[in-house]
DNA sequence: TCAATAAAGGACATTTTTGTCCGAATAATA
DNA sequence: TATTATTCGGACAAAAATGTCCTTTATTGA
């Protein structure tokens, strides 16, 4: 709707991986794709850009998985997953696809769509995963279905 | 950003002809493609599921081309023309892809998207044809670039 | 050291979206 | 009536997004 299907993945991905690291627990891609209700092989590339920007921290062989840590549940913000998956379309692009569209050479929605995608800048760079995690392991909300 | 591509030419498209329609003046295919910017052929495609869809009138042969009358600037609204092109998914669509998610069981996005997705479809459901084209006639706003 | 387990990475396959091309239907006008 | 300009519709093509498979690399623990 809003996101691609991968940054979709990418993000309930993200938030398993915090309510698992709650925990001590560190997660396999067959556990993320089962619990998130992920095609497996796709999620594991996508965990792949989630590992390379810092998001998530993975670790190879027996034992191994992904991991994220306390402080990081903290410091990454929805934006920085999204960013790192669709890049800043959603923030810069024009609602209309004009190349150039701003204040001064607006597009005939510019001035309609600012309040809406401001609101929706924000809400992403003040949401942690974090407050995500908490939400699912207090049981108010799910990753599934 | 927000809409499909065939999304964003269908709007510019409709509220070109609009505009044009102001001053009683048909317009082709051609002629829209080059005002908007758009690949011509993919615009036709556009325009016959606008036509479909009541949202602009055609009329075949020389002389001909589309039109909007008076009253449907007003009457048609973003929310029809994305509706005919994008479908629902915009007002329907959990914002992390899950099947069901709603008020009883969200998914950790769901509150934050609420008020976002409000802003939108209310935005959408407001905005007529007659208020776009008026922008561009007195040169505030432009469809290309 | 060896077997087993997990992520990383590359190549490939499928599906969806975007886009093109061309013939048919329609209507105006000379 | 013939010509011409236009939309309509179907088939096709290209590109992007989504998704799979298989080999390599790292690491653990027996």
């Amino acid at each position: 709707m809003m996101f691609s299907k991968a940054c979709e993945y990418g993000i309930r991905a993200a938030v398993y991986i915090a309510l698992q690291s709650l925990d001590n627990r560190r997660v396999s891609v067959n556990e993320i794709a089962e619990e998130i209700d992920s095609p497996v092989a796709f999620t594991a590339k996508i965990l792949q850009q989630l590992t390379r920007n810092n998001i998530v921290h993975s670790v190879k062989g027996p034992t191994g998985g992904f991991e994220i840590d306390r402080e990081a549940m903290d410091t990454v913000k929805l934006s920085k997953i999204v960013k790192a998956i669709d890049g800043d379309k959603i923030y810069v692009g024009c609602g209309l696809g004009l190349k150039e569209c701003n204040a001064d050479r607006p597009c005939p929605l510019h001035d309609k769509f600012v309040d809406i995608r401001t609101d929706l800048r924000t809400m992403l760079q003040s949401t942690s995963l974090y407050e995500l995690a908490t939400g699912l392991e207090v049981g108010l909300t799910y990753l599934k279905r």
